[in-house]
Formats: structure tokens, C-alpha cells, sequence
DNA sequence: TATTGTTATACTCTATAACTATA
DNA sequence: TATAGTTATAGAGTATAACAATA
């Protein structure tokens, strides 16, 4: 990436700044880059992380209902939960009810990687948001909510 | 996608509704998916349209000043000019001044879809933007210009 | 027939690094 | 040496559609 890709420029940005679409896709972006910087030696990205928390707040939750919680389609979970069994951070159990589905749990290490691995994250986010002052981030969060029908 | 995706459920979302990543990917992702429905006609990107509308704004900009109003490095602007430029919605004229450099024009067929082309995302941001009322909606864009330094 | 999960395939967005031509 | 732009390559994130196994 340019050195000064952030930085004003006296350049028109045109209707930009009053699309939702254009702010989202930048901040996106830069999160995405910052996440991954930050929590490289893990190993795990964003989308694997935000996996990861799903299954550890909802243990014996199955494929189907992790892509309604995650807001994904069963396709995408499906190697990326893959991924992280063979990592050995989530197991797959069977359902007696239906041997169609998985029941998903972290294993020990996943357990025992989270903590740390959420206190990096915590750190990530708050550089991210260092513009903001506390009030107007929880605001910002609330938005988003409320965007997402959260 | 799955039909009830966006549905809320009875599942723990853990810590996510307070990360700002994970809501900026969802907002962001769903933007994605609903901006290439709204405007498949025109056969554009969502990217492609935020270059059109810094070309439009400041005509004879160079590729390296687009990069830093984009927010993008060079080599991903490289190639979406380079589609752009062979569609015919915009031109390359050289830089007297330093022949390296390339001003970037939108040809006329690139200004005449442009209008029509706005409208369209209009509706489309009016769409995603429903759950929230103007206030709301205008202070989410002001944050997240903030968010992003503008 | 319908659903759970897998797989094959494809597309968007993005970056790093090496390169060419010019400054 | 440094900069403008190109290209080769890679990786994250996502979806649709067809499929096998099970309900």
C-alpha cells in the first residue's frame, strides 16, 4: 500500500462522502488490513475469528444456524469450518436427532486461544477507532446495529 | 444465500454486536450483494463506480492521485482503469509535462451513464439506509466519515 | 420432497513485489 | 535514484448451483 493513502488531499470526492456504500467499503478495508497486521501471528482471520466467537457462545450449534448468526451462506461456513477443525480449534460431534447435521464445539486449544486472541482484537478495534471519542463510537456501533436488524 | 439470513434468531451473538468489524462486514457485505442487483444493467462494479465519480469530480487526474482520493494502491486501480478505459467510459490523454503519467477523462458515453447510473444507487442506498430515519442516517455517514478521516 | 452439509466454480476486492519507461 | 503505471501472483471474502446423505 502507498505511504500516504489516507492522508487529505485537496482531490473532489465528488458524492462519495454521502454514500453509505463508499464509507462502509473504506472502513471495511482498513479493518480488514489492520485485523490481519495485528493478529498475524495467530494465524486466523477476521471472518475465521468472528466463527470462532459464534461457536463459543452457542456450543452444540450446527452449521446451519452458525450461517444465520454470522449472516453467511452455508457454502462459505462450510470450508471455512473445515479449516478450523483440521486446526484442531473446533470439533464436530454427531447429532442423534439427525445425522444429517453437526453439533460444533471449540476444542480445549480453541478455548484456550480465544482469550488472548480477543484481547488483540480489542486492541485492533480501539486503534481503529482513535478518531472517535467514546460516546460517538458506541453511537457508531449503535447505527450499525440497527443497519444489520441487530 | 439462504432465504431467512438476515433474520434474527435466538443465538448468542457473543461479543460481535460490539466489534466494529464485524459490523462493518455485515453492513458492508450486504451492500455488496444489493448494489450488484440494483445495477446489473449497467454491468459496473461497485468499485468502478466510485472511480467514475473521482473522474467525473476532478478530470486529468492521474492514476497515482485517484489511488490516494480512492483509498486503493495503484495495482488495483491499474486494472479496473485499464476495463473502464476499454468499455469507453473513460479516456487516457498523455501529461505533456511527464510522459509517465496518464490524465484520466470520462469519454462522453461515460458521462451520459453516469446521471442515470446515480439515480439507480440512490435507490438502492435509500433501500439499505430503511432502517434508519434521516437523523440516524445522516449521523452515520458523519461518523463514518470520521471513522475514515474525511 | 425437503433439508444438512459438501464441493465445484466463479466473481469482487484488495495487496505485495518485480518490472518498464521516464524523470 | 525516484516515480508513474503495469503485470504477475496471491489471498480474503462471498455466492450459485449441483450433489450425496438423510429426514
Amino acid at each position: 500500500m502507498d505511504a500516504e493513502r489516507f492522508r487529505q488531499e485537496p482531490i473532489d470526492l465528488g458524492p462519495l462522502p454521502g454514500l453509505l456504500g463508499h464509507l462502509l467499503r473504506r472502513a471495511h478495508t482498513r479493518m480488514l488490513l489492520d485485523f490481519t497486521e495485528s493478529t498475524a501471528e495467530f494465524g486466523i482471520t477476521s471472518g475465521e475469528f468472528a466463527l470462532l466467537c459464534l461457536v463459543e457462545a452457542n456450543p452444540g450449534i450446527t452449521l446451519g444456524q452458525l450461517a444465520t448468526a454470522a449472516a453467511l451462506d452455508k457454502s462459505t461456513l462450510s470450508p471455512a469450518m473445515q479449516r478450523l477443525t483440521e486446526r484442531g480449534l473446533v470439533e464436530r460431534h454427531a447429532v442423534p436427532s439427525d445425522r444429517r447435521a453437526q453439533a460444533l464445539r471449540l476444542s480445549a486449544e480453541g478455548m484456550a486461544l480465544l482469550p488472548p486472541f480477543k484481547a488483540r482484537v480489542g486492541e485492533h478495534e480501539d486503534r481503529i477507532a482513535q478518531p472517535l471519542d467514546a460516546a460517538e463510537r458506541e453511537a457508531l456501533l449503535c447505527l450499525l446495529r440497527k443497519l444489520n436488524g441487530l
